[in-house]
RNA sequence: UCCCCAGUAGCUCAGUCGGCAGAGCAAGUGGCUGUUAACCACUGGGUCCGCGGUUCAAGUCCGUGCUGGGGAGCCA
């Protein structure tokens, strides 16, 4: 017999017989002559109510399951006599997988997500990360279904890169040179004798190289693992996370903040239409408001100002801010706070950034000073989206790599594509894991990625 | 990396002024004919985070380290 799950025998209008399901005991009731078991095989939120008579065989030994242990179940699935279910599987025979010792982790009760960090290969078994982690899936799934729908190419950016990269934050180096290290004549590691002849690391960005296939595709995405060593401690930042990083050939920066808003709505409406059982999970226990958060971004237009206008607001406003702003600076996450959760009540999208403040790439404005760099921020998590359109002036960029202190040779492919046809371009890059943590309502990023990077953690 | 808070049973926590180590849930045993985090009864269960100090006496006070959480910076 064909086993079966959950999701689809849920789905069902009428009784069946002979049915076939395998899973694990979220949990056990015993009475004098019979027992219920709700078995969950991940499929969905739902657990299956199994209804086990004394007469089946080895009733004895069905008694003595425990919590988190395997089974497979065959007999028929029959409408539920009791409340809280629909549908209930009366067994006719259970074969036990394995048995769970009472040392089992998990049980039938709610644990902190403090604790359950420290048991993240078992976590998945539990209802709310089993409804994370299916959210996660499904999403990821959306986010190559809307880019395919509106004729993106799906590039795969290399995860091993050369050394001199944009500077966005501090590198996890790549080598196979093992102490004591090669030394050149000035003291320093000599990668030329490490495995590619260069210091190497991993990438904190696939966005050079998305620019390379946009001038040559025109449409292009990358989604994948992206690396960053820095030493940051917040419910905001993993060391390893996954970026959506859209670029397109073509476009100003206006067609850039449609796209990006476009896609956030789009994504929290799939979630909404294709994931509600989970969702809904959320909505309960993890952020009351989370119903009302997620349709009041997908029925508001995200409001567009320039950072000179944003800047204008916050000096303006009575808010006592802990920090001291003034225009050149970069906002402080109080004053994103501000923005989004008392003055707009709506995700923003501040634009036109001074040159200071933003990398080499960005494409200059007219007014010399500016450059045409976009952050979309949200209430509760901030800075969810990060782009710009590309400087795409073979003068003007490479003089903003000078003034900024890299070498134009290490650049020289990158430089190449404003040499030869250079058009207009722009992206962005939206960190997948604060996606999740905005549409879930959960406040810590560890608990939307299987394993969570930081540092000082490398368990499982 | 900086600031703040916490660490007591498997889990979640209480522990008063420094004076016998506690509860709920879980687990184990028994009971119960439709349960819904089932229910009822009984039983077992402790490196009070580690190290050092003060004291007749430290879970409690002091120092220090470790771990976790919240916030900040950096950013997605």
């Amino acid at each position: 017999m064909k086993r079966k799950k959950i999701a689809e025998l849920l789905k069902t209008t009428a009784p069946i017989d002979n049915i076939l399901l395998k899973g694990w005991i979220r949990t056990k009731r015993d009475s004098k002559n019979f027992s219920f078991i709700e078995v969950n095989d991940g499929s969905c939120l739902k657990n299956m109510q199994i209804v086990v008579d004394e007469i089946i065989s080895d009733y004895v030994e069905i008694k003595k399951l425990t919590t988190g242990s395997a089974v497979a179940v065959s007999g028929s699935l029959v409408p539920s006599q009791g409340g809280g279910q629909q549908w209930e599987v009366r067994a006719a025979k259970i074969d036990i997988i394995s048995i769970a010792p009472e040392t089992f982790p998990l049980q039938k009760k709610r644990h902190t997500d403090e604790y359950l960090r420290t048991i993240a290969h078992l976590r998945p078994r539990t209802n709310k990360y089993g409804a994370i982690f299916r959210i996660r899936s499904e999403l990821s799934w959306a986010v190559h279904q809307f880019f395919r729908d509106r004729g993106f190419r799906y590039i795969h950016t290399p995860v091993i890169t050369g050394s001199d990269c944009e500077g966005a934050g501090e590198l996890f180096r790549v080598t196979t040179l093992n102490p004591p290290m090669p030394m050149n004549s000035n003291g320093k590691i000599d990668f030329s004798k490490d495995f590619f002849g260069a210091e190497s690391n991993l990438t904190v960005s696939g966005q050079l190289s998305a620019e390379m296939f946009a001038l040559s595709l025109g449409d292009v995405y990358t989604f994948g693992p992206t690396f960053r060593a820095e030493n940051s401690n917040t419910s905001r930042h993993v060391a390893e996370f996954w970026m959506i990083e859209p670029e397109m050939a073509f476009c100003d920066l206006a067609g850039n903040m449609d796209l990006g808003e476009a896609l956030i709505k789009n994504l929290i409406r799939f979630a909404i239409d294709t994931c509600a059982d989970d969702l809904n999970l959320f909505a309960r226990f993890v952020d009351k408001t989370l119903e009302k958060t997620l349709e009041n971004i997908i029925s508001s237009d995200f409001f567009r100002i320039p950072y000179k206008d944003a800047i204008d607001i916050l000096l303006g406003s009575k808010e006592s801010f802990e920090f001291n702003l003034s225009y050149g600076t970069d906002l402080q996450s109080e004053h994103e706070r501000y923005l989004t959760e008392k003055y707009f009540k709506k995700p923003i999208i501040i634009y036109d950034y001074p040159k200071t403040i933003k990398p080499f790439y960005m494409r200059l404005n007219d007014d010399g000073e500016t450059v045409g760099a976009m952050d979309i921020l949200v209430p509760r998590i901030g800075e969810l989206i990060g782009g710009s359109q590309r400087e795409e002036r073979l003068d003007v960029l490479e003089k903003r790599m000078v003034g900024g202190g890299l070498s134009k040779e290490s650049y020289w492919w990158y430089l190449d594509s404003r040499r030869y046809g250079t058009v207009p371009h722009s992206g962005f890059g939206l960190g997948f894991e604060r996606l999740l943590m905005l549409i879930t309502g959960v406040s810590n990023i560890r608990d939307v990625i299987p394993f969570p990077r930081t540092p000082g953690n490398i368990d499982f």
